[in-house]
DNA sequence: CGCGTCCGGTTAAACGTTTAACCCTACGTA
DNA sequence: TACGTAGGGTTAAACGTTTAACCGGACGCG
């Protein structure tokens, strides 16, 4: 591989001039400025990043920690982080944590091993003390002395309850999800808020983030006893709406649905589910921006940026004109 | 940070020492050995991969470039490969070249500079002359110099053929991938030699990798003289499913449909998407297994490594009883 | 005319490793 | 006893950068 040594040599000049002409720290006379140019151009010099790095302590590397690849949430997130970072000349270094923490813990020494410039973090669970020797910008999940970029959980379910109530439904089946995280916690609020004195909570059940319905699900999906079951997640609506039909209810006729999160395939299922979209590119590239931000600033303040969600209606709770004029009388809500 | 000076100070030894006890280098008294690990474990030492690459000429990071995360087809691939390369002691590099043949380009240029050990490259496009300065193994599409490792495509066309002939189908509806594709291509033999003389081919158009279909295919899709249709993607045959529904065709009662990935949400739609599982995972060990391999020896010949399939049968290729005795009348599920 | 200053350039040290070359001591053997 | 040797350790060079310190000449100004 070619060096600055060697464009040094070619241009007739000292290493340190050209490093300083490449870098431009340093002013050079157009005639210097030209030689080394050409000579870079002829030898297809690139400079070392290890060198580099080694030298002045910091690289051009950025992390990523993330539980899960094969979650469908994660490619878009993923692919804007990537984008953005190589936009600002970093490369990004991708460790899939598995949903461990153990795996993540590790995952993060590593990086600090690899004296990367920063890291984007997914946490797999909430609220853990930790101190690294790199900025950390956290998505979706707040962590103590970190930077975070969420959506805006609170917003979503609030969507879906103003949604719900609009379309006339008064009584709600709730698929929450596990209570200690807090974007789930968030959603949840969002929904019962606004609701709160025009419809009421049929029944709740709080469940993993998963397509496996626990038992009691099931068996209380038999007999839904509402007209709208709003679950934590895509996965676990699409789930529902299939043990709705096994158990005979019409879908969005007797039991409508929505989900949360708008996962690609959303839309390909039968009925199209209505559900809130993240606006997962923007939360990468955001949480790129922050984290660029803060290396080149350690000492500006914490950051918690919220970004809005948007509701995306499909066919899961349509309502035929029949219903409407059946049972929708009462008053609409904000 | 604490480098190996400190170590060498803490244990009273060189630094060399202290190397060289660290990487078995040379042999070493166990007194030493103790104290040198006594200080390591105490301080924290933890080497700098820069510093080490620097040195060495080498780095114990992997490349991977990928057209396109966001396609489904490539979370757990990616997820794969990063959990064995880490397996392995190296840390993964993820770039997403958008479709771009460009973008790509400046990938690979960028991970050159990065002097990464070997490159995962799933290339955007089949057949192009390169020459990198790092091993290369490429997946599902063969790239003249590069180890190459894909699934077998032409086995699961012929799974495919077989199923449908089984099932009594005799004509045939084709939407074959783009021509170009090597794995397309293959695909779409697979299928025509395990019909021949058995089934016909009723129509086929070339259509791209998307779910957007082409007008002249929706028009077929109206009146589709065929018993089963075949999708060159799951994408594809979802929306396949979709417009033939829309035209008035029952799934599979009318016509069947097969599609080729299985995507993670293949179950989920409605009727359940009978297509050919890739085995994603395999594909991503193994490409890391044979870059590792040669790696470590650059005189190993070439590879072409190819992964079986296996087909995966689900309600869109159901057959009703009624249907196998000869009946046009239905005796469908409940 | 002489002095300070700026400008464009060079020299050399430093980053943290690895590794070839060397050195000393103890030991086995002639 | 003397000598070769192997084992366990050290010294120092090198990898490719960046950057502080230095240097010589041209130039402006009193």
């Amino acid at each position: 591989m070619v060096t600055l040594k060697d464009i040094a040599r070619a241009a007739g000049v000292s290493i340190a001039t050209v490093s300083n002409v490449v870098n431009g720290t340093k002013p050079a006379t157009p005639q210097v400025q030209r030689r080394v140019q050409e000579a870079i151009e002829r030898l297809g010099y690139v400079p070392n990043p290890h060198a580099q790095s080694l030298r002045t302590g910091h690289s051009r590397t950025l992390g990523l920690v993330v539980p899960d690849l094969t979650n469908p949430y994660f490619p878009a997130l993923v692919q804007a982080i990537e984008t953005r970072a190589r936009a600002l000349g970093y490369v990004l270094i991708v460790m899939d944590s598995g949903n461990d923490a153990l795996r993540e813990t590790e995952a993060l020494t590593l990086l600090a091993g690899y004296r990367v410039a920063g890291v984007v973090w997914v946490p797999v669970d909430d609220a853990r003390p930790l101190d690294w020797p790199y900025p950390i910008v956290t998505v979706d999940r707040p962590v103590r002395g970190c930077d975070t970029v969420a959506a805006d959980h609170a917003q979503g379910g609030a969507l879906i309850g103003a949604h719900a109530v609009a379309l006339g439904h008064r009584r709600i089946g709730l698929l929450s999800g596990p209570r200690h995280l807090q974007s789930a916690t968030l959603r949840r609020i969002g929904v019962l808020r606004s609701i709160e004195g025009i419809a009421e909570v049929a029944w709740e059940y709080e469940v993993p983030f998963s397509s496996d319905l626990p038992s009691e699900v099931q068996a209380q999906l038999c007999e839904p006893g509402c007209s709208l079951v709003v679950g934590a997640n895509d996965a676990i609506a699409v789930a529902v709406i299939r043990h709705l039909r096994e158990a005979g209810s019409r879908v969005p006729d007797d039991v409508a649905v929505v989900g949360f999160d708008d996962v690609p395939w959303a839309d390909f299922v039968d009925p199209g589910l209505t559900t809130v979209r993240q606006p997962l590119a923007e939360l990468g590239t955001s949480a790129v921006g922050m984290l660029h931000a803060r290396i080149a600033d350690p000492a500006t303040p914490l950051q918690q940026r919220t970004l809005p969600v948007e509701l995306v209606v499909r066919r899961s709770t349509e309502r035929s004109m029949a219903e409407f004029a059946g049972d929708a009388t009462e008053g609409a809500a904000a």
